[in-house]
DNA sequence: CGGCACGTTGAAGTGACTCAATTCGCGTGG
DNA sequence: CCACGCGAATTGAGTCACTTCAACGTGCCG
């Protein structure tokens, strides 16, 4: 297989959060330097696996190298509604540095790379290197953004919008990453995780997915997300995405 | 009239500010005397005017002093639909430090008392008292948190269900800043509003509320929450105050 | 070939929506 | 003090979108 790459090194994770980072805040040549320092411990996670749990208190973050991890509530009856998803450069429970106890659990949607990161680490970085907290900050505040239409998408939609705007959303956040390849991206999604994402059931799902593949908006196969008409997707999605903040002008 | 005391000062108000962020977080005897150093400018909200607007570039943020703010988004169709809810001590657009332009609004769901502080000013604090930036960095991070409730209340909940939890997570959040008097709180929510916020019908809000009041869970009237048993309401809300962080301790 | 996970389909049920009418609470002006 | 008006709450009837459940199809891997 060709897919067996080498384990990405510490030096190569700092890196990419580096990259990542610079993508909407500014980091001087210190701050750089201050994020190279750091010395994350690069591991595997595989389809399924619980990173984190709910309940945790964690002594690490992690950050995504690679593949698609998603944070989710466990509800008392034993559903699942999940969150969000994350991407490379993510920092998905960065948020465990300063709440302590985790109010949800991350999960790896399919095999993925990440690097854990040692919170005294990270203390001690912004201690040393208090400029370059900001940039952590607002990862976590576009982070929110994130949830914010996330309620909104599952509070006020249709069931083929809400699916629809979760194509676009998800498309639109790789695209910006750089993982999209033309009109197609990764969504390692089944149709009942889906129905857990938006919160409507699996059939409703089908229903939902099918009406969009009939109407050549997008089309979903195999774990990839494939866009047939960004112009009609996006109408049924009332897909608006100020909140992903793509420009990168503007910001200190 | 009794209600109409006196403008708040600006003194009075980054000391609630101090109190706020020194119940989640330990500030030093430095950071609270940066936070002192603030001036803040005061003024008042009327009922439904909105204080900042989707689409906005704010260069204040706002601190609320009294009375009760909500952050909403406007869709395409132009529908609302409430994110948050925001009592006295929160910065609920802090958030606009760092992201530039508004992806949601932020109105008065009652006549209110607010603080607005520079960027600028803030800006300044944290470079001069890096640590302080911390404790505000943790204030978003537990809005964050409660949005993530808000997905999962309005994505996999029963009609009563969601005004239960709405009911209880209002409840214990004025709990624990001392607002409530006894198994009672603000709650300035018409019953259309409520749907805004969960997601419903006013038809079915109107079922739902009755069906609390009629089971002695809780009564809602003249913009007064009345816990009637805490026990059952929480039951019927699957409530799970974790996220809330109650708790002081474990904290740095 | 057999098993398994996932996707698809149909039919029946139901919770929530829409819409329109009625009532309630309350402040205002006669 | 009562009539009025207005916003909010309440109610009922009809409809619809989504759920549930059970069956069946399909692709893939051992």
């Amino acid at each position: 297989m060709a897919k067996h790459t080498a384990h990405p090194t510490p030096v190569q994770a700092v890196d990419l959060l580096v990259r990542t980072l610079g993508r909407h805040s500014t980091l001087s040549v210190r701050d750089e330097r201050a994020f190279r320092k750091l010395h994350p411990r690069v591991s595997a996670a595989t389809r399924d696996e619980d990173i984190v749990r709910q309940g945790d208190r964690p002594d690490v973050s992690v950050m995504v190298i690679s593949g698609t991890l998603a944070r989710y509530h466990t509800t008392g009856g034993g559903d699942r509604q999940y969150l969000s998803l994350h991407l490379a450069g993510d920092l998905p429970d960065l948020q465990s540095l300063f709440l302590g106890i985790m109010d949800h659990s991350l999960c790896a949607l399919n095999d993925a790379q990440i690097a854990l990161i040692r919170h005294t680490e990270i203390l001690s970085l912004l201690k040393r290197t208090p400029s370059a907290a900001i940039a952590l900050w607002r990862h976590t505040l576009m982070d929110a953004a994130i949830f914010r239409q996330g309620i909104t998408r599952n509070s006020t939609r249709s069931a083929a919008g809400r699916v629809a705007n979760l194509f676009c959303e998800q498309f639109t956040r790789a695209r910006i990453l750089g993982l999209a390849s033309g009109w197609s991206c990764a969504l390692p999604l089944s149709q009942t995780q889906i129905g857990q994402v938006v919160g409507l059931s699996i059939a409703t799902v089908n229903r939902a997915t099918q009406m969009l593949r009939n109407e050549n908006c997008a089309h979903l196969r195999a774990g990839r997300l494939n866009i047939l008409n960004w112009r009609r997707l996006s109408e049924q999605a009332g897909f608006e995405p100020v909140y992903l903040h793509e420009d990168l002008s503007g910001q200190s």
